[in-house]
DNA sequence: GGCCAGGTCAAAG
DNA sequence: CTTTGACATGGC
């Protein structure tokens, strides 16, 4: 077994199932995974609140909706020049490529559904994967910065290229929906509680002697 | 006040 | 092909 399979063990031990993605649809989970680029979950949370009382927490509307009200409602989710539009372009691409039916939009490869998403503006390989993961149920590994981050400094791998730390985990963790949807939680989770940014003291932490920030890790 | 947050894209080197 | 800058708000 390798490593990333016993790091998990651990932060699940630790922390518990975390129950990711927070969202209640499959669309809001898409919402959420566009506009968390670079800001707050707290501020996504927010947007999505404005959008849903607005009504437009549904594929059509925000197909249809202007940008300027759009953007009225994600404006606390920064970027705001970008993301209403990407958002909108986004739900129109879904319309006319499953007429809105998100179980249709996922109900082929994984590879194709994210070649497709990868096709669009806005969506890089972290967003795409979320999505997949998330909202399609495909089963593939999530890597953001915390995954980069965490994973690095524990030796996990060396490269920074996200398709060779993708295929780590992949390769050492079992393929399963729920387990990589927990891992990926499990990370943002331990790297908002101890490991955020250089911890000298990373007493308690679930995944201890691999957890030491500041200091190149000897083999 | 400065730095950072669950990135992405276009322009340089 | 790798590196760098811009994008923008809110919280600590």
């Amino acid at each position: 077994m390798g490593r990333a399979r016993d790091v998990y063990e651990r932060l699940l031990d630790h922390y518990g199932p975390q129950h990711w993605w927070p969202a209640e649809t499959a669309f809001e989970a898409i919402v959420g995974a566009l506009l968390m680029q670079q800001t707050s979950w707290q501020n996504v949370e927010v947007a999505i609140g404005n959008l849903r009382r607005a009504g437009l927490l549904d594929i059509r509307a925000l197909a249809e909706a202007p940008i300027p009200v759009i953007r009225r409602h994600v404006r606390i989710a920064g970027l705001y020049r970008t993301k209403p539009a990407r958002l909108r372009a986004f739900c129109r691409h879904l319309l006319d490529r499953s007429g809105g039916d998100l179980a249709r939009y996922f109900a082929r490869p994984t590879d194709v559904v994210r070649a497709d998403l990868l096709d669009q503006n806005g969506v890089g390989p972290e967003t795409a994967d979320s999505i997949l993961l998330y909202a399609g149920g495909h089963p593939i590994f999530v890597v953001d910065a915390y995954t980069e981050r965490i994973g690095g400094r524990i030796g996990l791998f060396r490269t920074g290229e996200y398709r060779a730390i993708q295929r780590t985990f992949e390769q050492h963790v079992p393929r399963d929906l729920t387990t990589y949807q927990e891992y990926h939680a499990l990370l943002v989770r331990h790297a908002k509680t101890l490991c955020r940014r250089a911890n000298p003291a990373c007493a308690g932490c679930p995944v201890q002697s691999l957890c030491d920030f500041g200091r190149r890790r000897k083999r």
